[in-house]
DNA sequence: AAACTATATCGTAATATTGCAATATAAATT
DNA sequence: AATTTATATTGCAATATTACGATATAGTTT
């Protein structure tokens, strides 16, 4: 035991937790706002703009990579990172939804 | 080390962190779906929509409440769990301003 | 080609999460 | 009051995450 039970669970619902806990870190919030904030992808800049260990921030920007959040591009000597559109737009779906059904249901 | 440095990171970061990893667990996905779609809440049931131990679903339960996402009211004997909807606005507001934002760059 | 720059990976320690059986608590029912 | 029902807590094992120094990789510049 231990680790999370995902064949229990719908494709969708493992989905939107991959993407929820990819983003359940501040610093990965950080970066999706910085990658948010610049004009260009000059991404190598993220190591400076948080307090984290170079190799520590690799490895955040390797999950938010992982849960396709972030997608990165090589540019010759770095690498160009951006968010993913489609999956911000995924979870602004699901939570809408979510709110929606609530509007029909009186609770609490 | 080890632990998030949560210090380094604003009020704001650490609190969108905290709701995207309250929803980062796909039985905590399945718990506000739940929650979302019954009519009332008669809340006990949801250890039994659950493919986990009733143990298990309490301990999300308590996870998803300390995030704020969910709040329950005792009623007598059992407990009414019920989405704290201004959560799930606080995540819809802060997605729509990261895509609003990247409409007005051009990246990747 | 040697040195430099940018990024990734490895190894590892500290800490957190997940899951559950067992037990505790507390209200409801008999 | 004893039993039942609903939920929470405790304790613990398995696993995952976080953080970083050290090192690897690969493109760039000199």
């Amino acid at each position: 035991m231990g680790a999370t039970k995902t064949e229990h669970f719908t494709d969708y619902q493992n989905h939107i937790a991959i993407l929820a806990k990819a983003l359940g870190h501040p610093a990965r919030v950080a970066i999706i706002e910085y990658l948010m904030r610049v004009e260009t992808c000059i991404c190598g800049d993220i190591v400076n703009e948080l307090p984290l260990a170079q190799a520590t921030v690799s490895q955040h920007l390797k999950e938010l990579k992982n849960a396709g959040l972030i997608k990165g591009s090589i540019e010759g000597n770095t690498i160009c990172y951006c968010i993913d559109e489609k999956s911000i737009e995924k979870l602004i779906r699901y939570f809408s939804q979510i709110t929606l059904e609530l509007k029909t249901k009186s609770c609490c």
